[in-house]
DNA sequence: CTGTTAGCGCTTTCAG
DNA sequence: CTGAAAGCGCTAACAG
C-alpha cells in the first residue's frame, strides 16, 4: 500500500506538499500539482483516512442510536439522517441497540473514545433510564416528546392525538377505546394525554377500562381488539397509537366478525406506507419520519460546528390523514 | 482529554504497561494493575480508539450497501448484520445508496481508504453494473440471485417462485397474471423464470402480456392491478414478486370491484410482518432476512479473518406460507 | 512482568 | 509556494 512518502519519493516533493495538493489544491503550484497526480496515479495512492481522522481528531461520524432498525418508522428517519450526513461528508454508524442498555451505553461511548463526533438517539427520553444527553456528549433527540431535554426533533403529539380523537367524537363516537403502546413509552403517555383531552373537551368522562396496553407491534394490535370484541360494550371507534396495531387491530375485528369501518371505526397513527393500501385504508397521522431525520441531522451539524443554533427544539408538522377506516357509529 | 501518558505518569507505570494493562490485563501484576485502574478512574482516561485503529491498520467497520433503507426487506438484513457485528466487535457503517452508483463508489472506497475492512452488498449483483466483487475489497452480496460472482448468500428464487406458481397451478389457475420488479433486475429475472418453468410442467404456455413490470414499491402493484382488470380476459390468480406491491394490487382489485381471493387470488413475496395482518392475509415466500444478514456477517468475517472458508455460497431455506389471499378459481 | 524505543501515515507549524 | 521536522496517541518489539 503506497504511503504519502511514496508519493513524495516519487515526485521528487516534501510529503508537506503532497498533503497540501490534496487538501487545498490551489494552494500548490499547477506544475507541481500536475506532478503529485502523476504520481499518486502511478502508484494507484489512496491516503489512509484512519491516519488522517487520528491525525485531525475527527471521525466525521455520527451514530444513530435506534431501538430497532426492522421498524420502519425508524428506518425512515434514519433515511433522512444519512441524506443530510452524506451532504456534510459525514459517515453513519448504525447503533442498533435492539432495546438493550448495555448496547446503548456501547454505542454512547463511542463518542467518548473518539470513534464518533456526535450522536442522535431515536429512542425517545425516559426520566431515569436516559443515557443522553449527557455532558461532553453532542447529541439530539429525534422523534422526542414533550418535556425532553437537550436538543430534540418532535412532531406536537398532544396535539395529533388530541385532533384524531376530536375528529372521531364529532363523527359521533362516545365509546373510544385506545390501543396504547408501554404504558410507560413517553409516546403513550404524551398521546393519552391528547386523548384524555379530546375527551374532557366534548364532556366524556375517560374510562380507563377502555385503554388497552400494547407494545407498538403487531400481534399486540390483534391482541387488543380482540381483548375489545369480548367487551359487554364494544366500542365503535378504536384509536391505535400506530399503524402496524392499527392495521392488525382491523384483522383482529374481522377475525371476530366486526367489520371496520362499519362497526368499528379504527384509526392509526405514522402514516407508514401501508396504510394508504391496506383494506381498508386508514385513518391515521401523517409523521414527517424521513424530515424529523433530516432536521435532526442538521441540528446536531449545527451544534457540532460549535455554532450555537438558535433553535434547538423543533416542532414539525404533521398532517391527520382521512382514509377509509372511519366513519360515524351505526 | 487524558492520554496513556498521562495514566503513565499518574500510576507511574511506562506506557507500554498501560497499554498492555489495557490489551492483557493477564500480562500485567496484579498489583500494577490496580495502580493503572486507579490512574485511569482518577484521570477519567478514555482511550482514543481513533489512535489504536491507526496504529493497529484496522477499523473493525463494515459497511453495508443498501439501496434503500427504508425497504422493510433491506431493514431486517441490516438487523441481523448488526447482531453478529456486535458480537464480533464490529461496527457497521450505514451505505444508503438511494441507488445511485456515485453513492456506492464512495462507500466502497471506504475500504480501499482503511475506513472500513469489508462491505456486505445488498444490492443484488447485475453485470455491467457492478462494483463488487473487487480485487482487494473483502465483500459479500446478501439476498443474491443465480449466477452472482463471489461470495453470496441467498434464498433459491427460481425454486421458489416455481413452487408458487405450482400451488396456483394445482388449485386449478391456468390465467396466471405476473406483478414484476424492474425488469431487468436479477430477482425479477430469478423468479420470472421459476413462474416460465412452472407454466412449462403444467403445459401452460408463456404469454408476455400476462407480465407487468413494476418497481417492487406500492404504487406500482396497485397500477398492475388496475391493467389486469381492464384486460378483457383478467387472469384469475397473480403472482406479485414481493408482499408490497400484493398488498396494493389487492387494494387496486378491490378498487375496481374485484375481491381477493374470491374473484381473483394474489401471492406475494418475502412475508413482511404486515403479510399476516393485512385483509385477506397473504400468501407468500417467507424468506428469512434477518438469517440472511447473518449469514453474510458470518461469512465477511470468516472472509476478514483469512481463514477460507469452505463454503462462499449460501443457500438458505425459504417457506411457503399459504394464507387467506388464495383459493381455486370460480 | 516492565520499561524503552521506534514508529504507524498524516498534518502542521515554521523557516526559507 | 515548498521543505524540514515534530508529533498526534497508541502498540509492539526488544531488552532487561
Amino acid at each position: 500500500m503506497a504511503t504519502i512518502r511514496d508519493v513524495s519519493r516519487e515526485s521528487g516533493l516534501s510529503t508537506g506538499t503532497i498533503s497540501k495538493a490534496l487538501s487545498t489544491p490551489d494552494k500548490v503550484s499547477p506544475k507541481n500539482l500536475a506532478r503529485v497526480n502523476a504520481a499518486i496515479k502511478k502508484l494507484n495512492y489512496k491516503p489512509n483516512m484512519l491516519s488522517q481522522k487520528f491525525r485531525k481528531k475527527t471521525s466525521n461520524t455520527i451514530v444513530v442510536l435506534v431501538p430497532d432498525i426492522a421498524n420502519l418508522f425508524f428506518a425512515k428517519v434514519i433515511s433522512g439522517i444519512e441524506t443530510v450526513a452524506q451532504k456534510e461528508g459525514f459517515s453513519v454508524l448504525l447503533g442498533d441497540t435492539k432495546d438493550t442498555i448495555e448496547r446503548e451505553k456501547e454505542f454512547v461511548s463511542m463518542v467518548e473514545t473518539k470513534l464518533a463526533d456526535g450522536i442522535i438517539n431515536l429512542r425517545p427520553y425516559k426520566a431515569g433510564d436516559a443515557l443522553l444527553p449527557k455532558e461532553g456528549i453532542v447529541s439530539v433527540n429525534a422523534s422526542s416528546c414533550e418535556n425532553t431535554p437537550g436538543p430534540s426533533v418532535r412532531i406536537d403529539n398532544v396535539q395529533a392525538a388530541e385532533k384524531v380523537v376530536d375528529y372521531l367524537i364529532n363523527l359521533g363516537h362516545k365509546r373510544i377505546g385506545v390501543i396504547s403502546g408501554l404504558i410507560d413509552n413517553p409516546h403513550t403517555i404524551d398521546r393519552l394525554s391528547g386523548y384524555k383531552q379530546a375527551l374532557e373537551k366534548a364532556g366524556i368522562v375517560f374510562d380507563p377500562n377502555l385503554v388497552i396496553e400494547g407494545d407498538f407491534n403487531y400481534w399486540s394490535g390483534l391482541n387488543a381488539a380482540e381483548s375489545f370484541t369480548r367487551m359487554e360494550n364494544v366500542p365503535t371507534a378504536i384509536f391505535s397509537m400506530n399503524d402496524q396495531m392499527a392495521i392488525a387491530a382491523i384483522k383482529g375485528f374481522s377475525n371476530n366478525g366486526f367489520k371496520v369501518p362499519d362497526d368499528i371505526s379504527v384509526t392509526g397513527f405514522d402514516d407508514m406506507n401501508v396504510s394508504r393500501y391496506c383494506t381498508p385504508t386508514l385513518t391515521t397521522v401523517a409523521q414527517p419520519a424521513e424530515k424529523i431525520g433530516e432536521k435532526s441531522a442538521e441540528l446536531l451539524f449545527e451544534l457540532l460546528s460549535n455554532t450555537t443554533p438558535k433553535i434547538t427544539e423543533h416542532i414539525l408538522p404533521y398532517e391527520f390523514v382521512i382514509r377509509e377506516s372511519t366513519r360515524p357509529p351505526k
